[in-house]
DNA sequence: TATTTGAGATAGTATTACTATCATATGAAA
DNA sequence: TTTCATATGATAGTAATACTATCTCAAATA
């Protein structure tokens, strides 16, 4: 079975929607693949113009500023997990099962995206981990937060939340405790790769190391 | 009674050791209040000059770039934070307490800064939760991790991660537990202010609700 | 006293982060 | 089929950023 999933993002995010046009699709696909290739700081919006053979003043009739593309891309993402989290937890009634699937979905390295229309999820997922956190991490949130631009994090949160409850209802803090998993699993993906020594990484247990740490966690928290 | 603290930072981290003049005094003590008050992004030594009534070329004689000085001040805090550990821990036995103590030092504002001399320890605080990550969320980490300019993180991740030990030796990720708890009480008090939502904070609870959750959080790990 | 060193002043460059204008192509409406 | 709106590309230009280089002067040091 293969399909496509869009989503409606927030209109507040671009000037002219890049689902749009082709080289508004465009602009999206290669900017994932130079924010991963050169990170945020050295992304530039001529640099991505050069790649889609096109020009700097076209990419600024679709965002404002590179910060806003950003967004874009993690809005995207937000929507996309909180759509596979639904998706997969279909059907799943035993409580603790639905928590695995999602610290699954939460630490695992995304499957390969098979067609070229799609987003590459293996960057996407990379990007999320050392660039999302830039996004909200800046002088301007409550005036950004105002266009509720940051609602698909928000509804992710809010949907992993309903099931920390669902499995422990007396648990005081789902939401805080659904981003401390979001957050703490880009953290750890993070250190265990470029700083070790902030983690209990070791050759032995580098495999799925994070989610061992997180599954641990998790359930030692809520039990 | 009362004292000042000195560390030695880590010379690869700076050109010239700004603790060595008058000027490089004032440049690190007025940069930490700029970079709180417009953020790292917007953050310049353009600004920072016209500040301290140098120029731009003056700094750069200290350090290299922006990224540099925010990587020197962070160091000084890391380092701070670890003499208070040490210090606050001195003479406690009880296994429980030392924890609480630390979880103390991570989540309460700090006292304000008594002598003009020191840096301005709220502010410092401040940054620490919203830039921090930015330090090491870089393409280079690798590279400028050779240098050892995050020993004094991972040395106070160390600390930490010995009075988890201490409290229960049969725990298998006291680093990551560490680090998790630095993180989270940044991203929770970040979070609780700026983007609620993400958190379980409201008009009743929100006097250190931080606090609240991480120790609720950490002894539900550890016991 | 001679010499090194640090700071300030000044200038200059490449790149970034935009904004503005105009011509042309395209596709839909009349 | 013509008309017209709209998107794109080409080009140009600006202010700010992130530097580097050079020279002078003053103060510390040998």
């Amino acid at each position: 079975m293969e399909f496509q999933v869009k989503f409606d993002i927030n209109e507040k995010i671009f000037l002219r929607n890049p689902e749009s046009s082709e080289v508004g699709r465009q602009m999206v696909k290669k900017a994932i693949d130079l924010i991963y290739e050169l990170g945020f700081e050295q992304f530039t919006f001529k640099k991505l113009a050069l790649e889609i053979s096109s020009t700097e003043a076209t990419i600024y009739r679709y965002f404002e500023n590179k910060h806003r593309l950003l967004l874009y891309i993690l809005n995207w993402y937000w929507s996309y997990m909180e759509f596979l989290v639904t998706f997969q937890l279909e059907n799943v009634s035993d409580k603790k099962e639905r928590l695995k699937i999602i610290l699954n979905l939460l630490t695992q390295e995304p499957t390969e995206s098979t067609n070229q229309f799609d987003y590459n999820k293996k960057l996407l997922n990379q990007i999320v981990i050392a660039e999302s956190s830039k996004v909200y991490l800046v002088k301007e949130v409550t005036e950004i937060n105002k266009n509720e631009v940051f609602k698909p994090y928000k509804d992710l949160c809010g949907k992993i939340a309903e099931v920390i409850s669902e499995y422990n209802p007396k648990y005081k803090y789902p939401r805080s405790l659904s981003t401390t998993l979001i957050e703490t699993s880009h953290h750890q993906q993070y250190f265990s790769i470029n700083l070790p020594k902030l983690t209990d990484v070791s050759s032995e247990n580098s495999s799925n190391f994070t989610s061992k740490f997180i599954e641990d966690f998790l359930f030692k928290v809520l039990d």
